[in-house]
DNA sequence: TATCAGGGCCTAG
DNA sequence: CTAGGCCCTGAT
């Protein structure tokens, strides 16, 4: 079936948007999307037209809200004061992107095992994963495998792990299956945490810091006021925004400028030595 | 071939 | 509170 997006949205933007490891582009200009048991491939045409291999209710149900289309971008970006012309420079550049609400666990395991690691390195590791102990799925374009479960991961060995490259993290993993697997830490009722206990519940994981609770609270949860501070933001506060934080006084809005901002230095690494506004200096 | 840094976190001191 | 170690991969 068609459908019709008129707000931001950029397949390729948000599929190396470091947010989601999983997207890829197919042939004939078709993109994959998988989140949970779910599979969408969908295709980009002419005015803002995109062919979608799923039903209106999968659509409204699964897609719109994991691609945050209840959100207007384009008036976000346009909020942007002209005083910050690094951000609105970054969120020139990464209009387009969106802030997924992606499946809880997979985002969890994915983001302990993103530590310390590339980008194309977490791809691998999330994909071996997947293939060794998720469901397989025929689709048109080929057999996909999903991710497993809490419950599916619990019966793997050690020596498996180990195969899945996850090095020092394995026990962090470990821990997570555990914890979720057992009940003891229930994903699905963090939805009705505010984000202090949110962040504090994904914590208590083995293995997840700020930075990880953060991506996690962000990334599935739709927690778009809290900002992940990794080393590229670390680099933009400390080098461009002279170790201000740049972030907070767009409240609910935050982690969607983080977002803007994390696209645009890494795909444009002369930009750390941009000057902001010069009201701040 | 060698070296470095990577969407950090834990532990020890 | 801070420094150091960590398991491995992709990039240079």
């Amino acid at each position: 079936m068609y459908i019709e997006i008129t707000d931001d949205f950029s397949l390729s933007k948000i599929a190396e948007s470091g947010q989601c490891f999983r997207a890829k582009l197919l042939d004939d200009g078709v993109w994959r999307f998988i989140t949970g048991s779910n599979i969408l491939h969908i295709r980009p045409l002419a005015h803002n037209q995109y062919e979608i291999d799923c039903t209106t209710p999968q659509w409204r149900a699964v897609w719109l809200p994991y691609f945050d289309l209840d959100r207007d971008y384009s008036i976000i970006r346009s909020r942007i004061g002209k005083t910050d012309s690094y951000m609105k420079n970054a969120a020139d550049t990464g209009a387009g992107l969106r802030i997924l609400r992606q499946d809880p666990w997979e985002m969890l395991i994915t983001f302990i095992i993103s530590q310390q690691k590339t980008i194309p390195s977490i791809k691998s590791c999330v994909e071996k994963i997947a293939e060794m102990y998720g469901d397989t799925v025929e689709t048109p374009y080929g057999c996909v495998h999903l991710f497993p479960s809490a419950g599916q991961m619990s019966h793997i060995t050690d020596e498996e792990l180990s195969q899945c490259k996850l090095g020092y993290r394995a026990p962090y993993i470990r821990d997570a299956i555990g914890k979720v697997a057992s009940g003891q830490l229930d994903l699905d009722t963090l939805y009705s945490y505010d984000d202090i206990q949110l962040f504090n519940a994904l914590k208590s994981v083995h293995g997840v810091g700020d930075k990880v609770a953060n991506c996690i609270a962000l990334f599935a949860y739709g927690r778009t006021s809290l900002v992940p501070v990794d080393t590229w933001i670390r680099k933009v506060i400390d080098g461009v925004y002279g170790g201000q934080n740049p972030f907070t006084k767009y409240g609910n809005d935050a982690g969607i400028m983080q977002q803007y901002i994390f696209y645009y230095a890494q795909h444009n690494k002369k930009s750390l030595s941009e000057k902001p506004a010069g009201r701040l200096f």
